[in-house]
DNA sequence: ATTCTTAATTATGAATTCAAAATTGATATT
DNA sequence: AATATCAATTTTGAATTCATAATTAAGAAT
């Protein structure tokens, strides 16, 4: 076999990771090795090259001689990767209202289009993605890689708890409302108050959430 | 053997981050694998764990069927890393002149006197590994696990390009100079003004170092 | 001499095997 | 019945083996 383009270690990280989002592996929850191979009929090399990226990810936690565990987060985890991941998404709120040009602006214009539509459609799930989407392509445009892939892997363990602040009565609307604020600030290029709206709209859901 | 209490691949992943930093492992330099086992005694299967781990922190880079590569930052890298180091740190030294009590605050002062003395005997070695001090033990004060993890593991990449920026003339004095005003800003309590003094003291290392 | 082709070598990716530790389960003792 | 002891089983950690892709080296053709 193996004419595969990437590594084995790599799809069993995405599959793993994948049954993680899903609580077919909840927090706590033991990674038994030998299930999984058998599974997805595999050895278990890879698997272990894959739960090690896993663990730097902050998905799951070794324990020594007993194996991996999906990671627990507790409401003090919430608030710390919270306080990191507003703030940088703040900053890259900031950098795009600087330096985005205007090809990129309307990208984000179209996406929040989509939003309103999918809001006064009532398709949260739609909603929701689309969101993740906006938010993720501000961080491409901001243009710091770094940056994202920081926001990616806390957004990740964030998922672990999922906690889903747009199912809330009123949320979706209230988020929109801030979106548009954002969205406004953007256009206008005003970085410093796009920082801010971006902040506080996160810390907003954040307690939507919790 | 191994009735040791840590699991072999992170003893070797520790091994070889060393040789990167000592750069016995230069950026851009092949891993090769048969040679670290030879020379660590121990066999592919815990190395290749390890180089998932370092892998999965920035240290090197995997290309498909070649193995890995000692991760190569450019000066753009640079920059980016710098911005998100910058932004973190400074809402570190936001939160603990916010929250530090006083034996916390009292910690960082005898570091300070520490770093005074270090200028003073020209000892840059010194100065250099007590800044470092100062500004770990503010992230571990400012008590967030999660943006601590993520500064040091940026710092890592950083120290991939060993521009030691002390080294340049003047550098220790004027560092000096914005560490007693950071201290101050902590001590008397004002957390925009440390916030403020931290960033623009990390972008005057980076500008230094550039 | 240089380039192209192809065989030999080397290195990676993955499966398998082996050793030691942890857990489970059964038996014996109180 | 509850607990303690010890054997059997399971599981982890690590070494070894195997298959295939990539590189190197050698030889042939221009």
């Amino acid at each position: 076999m193996s004419l595969s383009s990437r590594p084995l270690y790599l799809d069993i990280a995405d599959v793993i990771r994948e049954k993680i989002f899903q609580h077919q592996l909840k927090p706590g929850a033991w990674i038994n090795e030998k299930e999984i191979t058998q599974e997805l009929e595999i050895s278990r090399t890879p698997l272990r090259e894959a739960i090690k990226v896993l663990a730097a990810e902050g998905l799951v936690t070794m324990k020594l001689r007993r194996g991996a565990y999906v990671t627990e987060v507790d409401n003090q985890d919430l608030v710390n990767i919270f306080e990191v991941i507003s703030i940088l998404e703040a900053q890259a709120a900031f950098d795009v209202a600087s330096n985005a040009n205007e090809s990129e602006l309307e990208k984000l214009d179209k996406l929040h289009t989509g939003l309103e539509k999918a809001a006064a459609d009532r398709d949260i799930d739609r909603f929701f993605e689309l969101n993740q989407e906006f938010h993720d392509v501000i961080q491409q445009i901001a243009g710091n890689p770094w940056m994202r892939k920081v926001i990616q892997d806390l957004r990740q363990v964030l998922k672990l708890q999922r906690k889903n602040s747009l199912r809330k009565i009123g949320r979706v609307e209230q988020s929109l409302l801030e979106h548009r604020k954002i969205m406004s600030a953007l256009i206008d290029r005003k970085p410093e108050e796009a920082k801010s709206l971006m902040h506080s709209h996160l810390l907003q859901g954040q307690k939507a959430a919790g």
